[in-house]
DNA sequence: ACAAATATAAACCAATTGGTATATTTTGAC
DNA sequence: GTCAAAATATACCAATTGGTTTATATTTGT
């Protein structure tokens, strides 16, 4: 086996990270929160990554955002078109915000408003995550066919709505504003998509 | 007169709270930093506000929901019609993330997403600010002709597009992401409103 | 099996955090 | 003008922050 307890070390980072992150943002997670979290110790944390909290950040932002990606691409195998695999993604965040007390909300909202000016590294992995996200849904957006220029623009609609659903039904502590949203949203799609 | 100098550092502490909620959040913005922008000593921002950084951040938090409520009454006694004053809500926040770099996104936002789970007080504060410019939002909408649940359901919807693009924006540090989405949901409105 | 590379552990650091204590100054009503 | 209340200024505190150092242990290819 090649360094198998490294590459295990490096995940639990990571996934504590991606936890800490979502829950409390950038500037409220520490370090000591994170080697906690994770059973690591503090010295492997900069064994693994040099940068310390940007590096570690940026490198968890960005496979977050390929976690998102890639729970698109399942959602929409399983659906049988693109207003229904929206539909499921808003009802997995809704399940996600009652289950855990409106602690997980969007994995990259919070950090990316507070890094965007900060940290350019973690700024960067955001942005760079956020487009991931918004090119996989007007892919599929283009697969209903809709013109690749008003694809992309419904996608950027479409995760603007509900990244400010995620925001204010966290802000209230209330799903309520996210089945508004989902609402609506999928009601304007389906108009769309002929 | 009355205690003016006092009325000054408690304005002074507030506007200065303000601006580093705004562009920081609350996690990142530190006392110090407060009382250095604000030129009041230690000592009299704990007179002012025993309760300490949470009761600064809620009072600060309240009053900022006030002046965006207390905007876009203004916007709308200038505009011809509730589409318009939208556009020009939208247009003013594009300006403010250009003028300052995107540092001033919306002042609510990113606090609201930290405190969320983080402390009561300041979650509440946000709650309540979000639902000032949600029910403004609202009666505007109302005096368009449309029906009470229609108009507070297409208020959710139109905030939660205005606060998903307004991070975006910051996100990628491009005002593009707010211009899509404020040409989609002026159209939308448009149409909602015979 | 063994040396070289890699990873872990734990003690340690300066700087900053939110928050206090207390002495001094300023204020306004009488 | 006096005096009590209110406000300001300064020095201070323990706790925590992100980050470093160094010694030890573990894996690895050969």
């Amino acid at each position: 086996m090649t360094y198998n307890k490294s590459i295990q070390t490096r995940k639990n980072l990571i996934k504590a990270t991606a936890g800490l992150l979502r829950s409390k943002g950038y500037s409220a997670m520490g370090l000591s929160e994170v080697v906690k979290n994770s059973s690591v110790p503090k010295g492997s944390l900069y064994h693994h990554f040099p940068g310390g909290k940007e590096e570690l950040a940026s490198v968890t932002i960005l496979e977050t955002g390929e976690n998102m990606a890639q729970s698109v691409m399942v959602l929409s195998k399983n659906s049988k078109d693109i207003v229904e695999t929206v539909g499921h993604y808003f009802n997995h965040y809704i399940e996600q915000l009652e289950k855990t007390e409106f602690q997980n909300g969007c994995p990259l909202a919070t950090t990316a408003l507070e890094t965007a000016t900060l940290t350019d590294t973690v700024q960067k992995a955001c942005s760079t995550s956020f487009l991931r996200f918004e090119d996989i849904l007007a892919s599929q957006l283009k697969e209903s066919g809709l013109p690749d220029e008003i694809a992309q623009k419904a996608s950027i609609y479409t995760i603007a709505a509900f990244e400010g659903g995620l925001l204010l039904a966290k802000a209230h502590n209330d799903t309520h504003y996210l089945t508004v949203v989902r609402d609506q949203i999928t009601q304007h799609l389906k108009t769309i998509i002929q």
